[in-house]
DNA sequence: ACCTGAACACCGTTCAAGT
DNA sequence: ACCTGAACACCGTTCAAGT
């Protein structure tokens, strides 16, 4: 009675072909659930029933894979704001409205567009380790075209487009940045959000109240502190400060 | 006629004793040489003359390693704000003024710590990725403290110190983590930097003017362009909105 | 052209053994 | 206590071979 040795039966392979497409989809998906770390050819593998010839013929290398799926996220973001119809965290409108309500000035325009980064290094908190990682990507091209548009609008003399872009993109990756170490962090002390901050406010709460009185003052408002509401504050402390600066009137 | 073998000759050991602040100081230094891909364990060893066992008993891993080098350079940064006869980049004054001059107000005491951050990640590149990797690390919370402290001075109302705090240190760490990834592809690109600021243009200059108008302008003035003045500008920028929102007058 | 997967080079980390 | 270094588990990447 013969029988296929178990240890060596194939793993199933895939039947439709393989595209660059789908395999930074599966990065992607891999990315969110389990951290930057866990994204391993050899994950991917399984998860594309594939073998690493297959995706290293669709990809250059691991790095051209996080590349790739940081651009689709920024490019979804300013997509979004460009044309508000193909956001894809807004509710679905089956019927645009024929006369679109048009009435957002560029500070409404450039606070949506730096919300809708917070909120998209928010749900991929990966990506805002790789901004740090690989400087001016095609991507980051759009974001930076939106922002000086909208910077010229506002009066920004032409010379100072790029220091005042610069400010706001900078403070955005800034937050992003930290976003992402939380992140890492909250992942590697396999504790819930609650817990983790109870967890920093508690080491915080020992430090020498006479060398460090601003960060014990910071640790009594930390339970109701919102990250979203200060990256916000700190988008119109800009804005206010590039209005002060440049203003047209 | 007996002859050492010298394929299994030892590697010359070290004398003197082996310290956390040694390991530090040598990991520093190949990372500020090769890049943070080049911090290797077994690097270490050999710079080190020692073995693993000797550097994993006084750091718990590479992390912890990273993370302290990055803590050091920080730490010395905040520590030449305070006491500027301390900076390690400032000229020795063997005998310091019996009378220094204190006139330096908040605005250019935040400038200065500011400035004095962004040549430390001139200098070590791989210090502005690491802020993304660890938040909130000892180093971290003496620049809150410095930078509070000052905002305080500069009038700004108790419940807003952590949303202007923020907007200034996230500005820094974002223009940090650009500057760790222009080293990353400067160092990766085997170009001199005059080199790679050509590259960079040619292919901006490839883009659809219609599409990234902004970006064409941006490249015309690439060649002028000193991102040390450009960062410098951007704290202006958040100084004069923090000025213009919560004046004391 | 597209895919397979054993093999390679190289990591960080451990640990039984030494002093 | 402090250190050694072979060994382990696990990476990214390659490439001769298949379809």
């Amino acid at each position: 009675m013969a029988v296929m040795p178990t240890r060596t039966r194939r793993a199933p392979r895939r039947t439709d072909a393989l595209t660059r497409d789908v395999i930074v989809q599966a990065a992607t998906e891999i990315l969110d659930a389990d951290g930057e770390d866990a994204l391993t050819l050899r994950a991917l593998t399984l998860r594309l029933s594939t073998g690493y010839g297959a995706i290293y013929h669709h990809v250059a290398d691991r790095d051209d894979l996080l590349a790739a799926a940081t651009d689709d996220v920024i490019a979804a973001v300013v997509a979004a704001v460009s044309d508000p119809a193909l956001d894809p965290a807004a509710a679905p409108t089956p019927v645009p409205t024929s006369a679109p309500t048009r009435a957002a000035g560029p500070q409404d325009t450039l606070r949506s567009l730096a919300l809708g980064l917070f909120d998209a290094v928010q749900t991929h908190p990966w990506v805002g380790a790789q901004l740090t990682r690989e400087p001016w990507r095609p991507a980051l091209l759009d974001v930076y075209e939106c922002v000086s548009t909208q910077l010229q609008a506002l009066g920004v003399p032409e010379d100072k487009l790029s220091d005042c872009a610069g400010a706001l993109m900078n403070y955005i990756w800034g937050v992003a940045g930290q976003n992402a170490a939380n992140a890492r962090a909250l992942a590697a002390s396999n504790m819930d959000r609650e817990q983790f901050l109870a967890s920093v406010a508690r080491r915080w709460a020992q430090l020498d109240p006479a060398r460090y009185p601003s960060v014990h003052r910071a640790r009594a408002q930390l339970r109701e502190h919102d990250d979203r509401e200060q990256f916000a504050a700190g988008v119109d402390l800009i804005l206010a400060g590039i209005q002060a600066v440049y203003r047209n009137s």
